[in-house]
DNA sequence: CATATATAGTTACCTAGGTAACTAATTTTC
DNA sequence: GAAAATTAGTTACCTAGGTAACTATATATG
């Protein structure tokens, strides 16, 4: 079973390496481009929302938020709730989620486009699995 | 097919914390935990080879050794060929291993009990494919 | 054999994940 | 309605991935 996990760390590291090789022209990391692709999808949201979608930590929402906010790619949405920080894409923010999405579209299409349809189903059903279940492990 | 690859990376960040948490007792990280498997298995070892084998950057490589090394669970071996540093566990790495080998090994166990077999062997096989394929990828 | 090239490893610095501890605002509870 | 508890976000600091540029040694080549 070692190997199995060994493998699928691999394969992480990797795809993340080439999807940040792929959008680098854009001044884009993976990270980055996840919560882009996120803001394109919901419009706005908070930094618990984003937390909660990615299952990633706040500090490293703020942090990554915060750069994009640096370079423009992102603004403030006024709410109601002071404590919140409610955000959503800019027109400059729009248009390199246009750029990226079809880079990365192309890439991940041409990356499994040799592998058969069940396979890919049953793949992400298990990993599915495996997460649900990881998820339900109590916090050690 | 954003789905699938968002799903895999929620796998990995979530697996690679959950080991964290679990080797945590005996102050090592999931990073360090690879290396020192490596080296359990393959008696000694130069950096170079480390690289090659979880195809990470040496830079990565030379910082964990380097940790491993200050915790006195890694030793240097001799060598023909001065620019190498080869390394080999020590009798408290050695210990270490075992004691870490034995709760990642049920924690991985636990986590795939209830998969069918053959679901694990098409995943298992599914991102071999995509791992080789995308090391096929010509550098961009 | 001297020079050029390749290889092993390190240093400096970037992004990205984590935890712990905190502030400020909101919600619950008494 | 005041005090307590919860929630949103931040700051500081840890490990872990990357690239670029470097040193030192070993190997190839003319």
């Amino acid at each position: 079973m070692e190997a199995f996990f060994h493998q699928y760390l691999q394969f992480s590291r990797t795809f993340t390496k080439k999807i940040n090789e792929h959008i680098a022209d854009l001044d884009l990391y993976q990270s980055q481009w996840s919560i882009v692709y996120y803001l394109q999808k919901n419009k706005a949201a908070t930094l618990v929302e984003i937390s909660n979608y990615f299952q990633v930590e706040k500090p490293t929402i703020t942090r990554t938020v915060n750069r994009l906010e640096d370079r423009q790619l992102i603004e403030k949405v006024a709410s109601a709730d002071k404590r919140e920080r409610r955000i959503q894409l800019t027109e400059k923010g729009l248009d390199v989620y246009d750029q990226a999405s079809a880079v990365i579209d192309a890439f991940e299409k041409q990356l499994v486009e040799e592998i058969p349809k069940d396979d890919l189903e049953i793949t992400f059903r298990t990993i599915q699995r495996l997460l649900f279940k990881i998820n339900k492990e109590e916090s050690v």
